[in-house]
DNA sequence: ACGTTATACCTAACACCGTTCGGTTTATGG
DNA sequence: CCATAAACCGAACGGTGTTAGGTATAACGT
């Protein structure tokens, strides 16, 4: 099949159905040719539009990072400015939650991530912390936001319940979690950001 | 060369190994034919003593994890065991940051994980907390550890300081932050740990 | 001391991966 | 109408994890 009369390919949908890949197959499910195949095209053609399969994961990480809004510090309260984006940062993560390892590598160098960054330090700045004081304060609510989107806690337990009863004390009633994961993971995050931002 | 009189491969002397590369290559620049051949062997011979590589990562994961010490919590005060315990468990994974987005990776399945976990969680319920909360206490301690330990935000900076002047206003000494980044990383954390434990 | 057996390595191969090269056909611009 | 560039393809390269089957030797039972 050569040049076709309309294109099959274009980075929009190049991005989109690799990151549906990415939610139904994990980030090791994506591969070039099955990506293309998906696209009803073979490998090769994938390379006239992508540089490279890790030039494709950072369009697809930016395409999600976009979507964190930082509109919240415009009311003039840094705490719930605090709040807001993050809740909206981790919301943006947790609905592709397959490719966070990927978003979690660097993002300090992505473009889309130092735009809302540097909201973040300016508003901080702006209520009178110091920069350096700021800076600290923004990497805590990143290590918060990308701990809870990890979602390496709750989400890890076993619906075996025998794994756990009588080995490990305290933990008897840990096989319940998973049924509940969603609201726990949830609840825990709102927890810990609480906590973070009255203990500042 | 067939049985040679004294093995060359012991699974001691393999995780240790593949630790090193991973320590010195980073986690992809592990694979079974070069971990194989600084041992003195082919890739074959490894599954003789590992049933596959995510055997051996796993492997590698619970001998570091097995270093995170939560005797902290004997004090009887459990914010302080709660400080302790988070500062070696980051102190664990920050002495091999490139294996940590697979240590990342489902912890509390791992027996190592949750023995620690549980003697958290029997600490905090001891201390008058309640099943939940303790649980979501832990997630939230948990959510500081790795997303500080994934170290995804001052190591992010670029040296090039062309890539921030102008461009980002609240960021502009951003360039100055990698020749500093492991202090800063470290009074992030403490930081973020001593707001979130205030807070509670 | 000798034969058997299990051990610990090997070579070769499979199926997959990301990526590149050199075609082939067709849509598009002059 | 022709030249050119676009868009896809087949085939290949070197790499990956993993398996099957082979081979020589160390260890063991008699």
């Amino acid at each position: 099949m050569p040049r076709p009369s309309t294109p099959l390919l274009s980075p929009t949908r190049i991005r989109e159905v690799a990151l549906a890949i990415i939610d139904r197959d994990g980030l090791d499910g994506l591969s070039m040719r099955k990506l293309a195949a998906e696209l009803g095209v073979r490998a090769a053609s994938l390379y006239g539009h992508v540089a490279t399969k890790e030039d494709l994961l950072h369009q697809v990480a930016t395409s999600i990072l976009e979507k964190v809004d930082v509109s919240g510090f415009a009311s003039g309260d840094w705490r719930q400015g605090l709040v807001e984006c993050a809740r909206s940062y981790r919301a943006a993560l947790a609905s592709h939650p397959n490719i966070v390892p990927f978003l979690a590598y660097g993002p300090a160098r992505r473009e889309a991530s130092l735009e809302r960054l540097d909201v973040l330090h300016g508003a901080l700045v702006a209520a009178g912390w110091s920069r350096r004081e700021a800076t600290m304060i923004a990497a805590g609510l990143m290590y918060i936001v990308f701990g809870a989107a990890l979602s390496t806690f709750t989400s890890g337990f076993s619906t075996d319940p025998t794994v756990y009863s009588g080995r490990y004390p305290h933990l008897d009633r840990a096989h319940l979690l998973p049924s509940v994961a969603e609201e726990l993971d949830r609840d825990s995050f709102e927890l810990a950001l609480a906590a973070y931002v009255r203990g500042l």
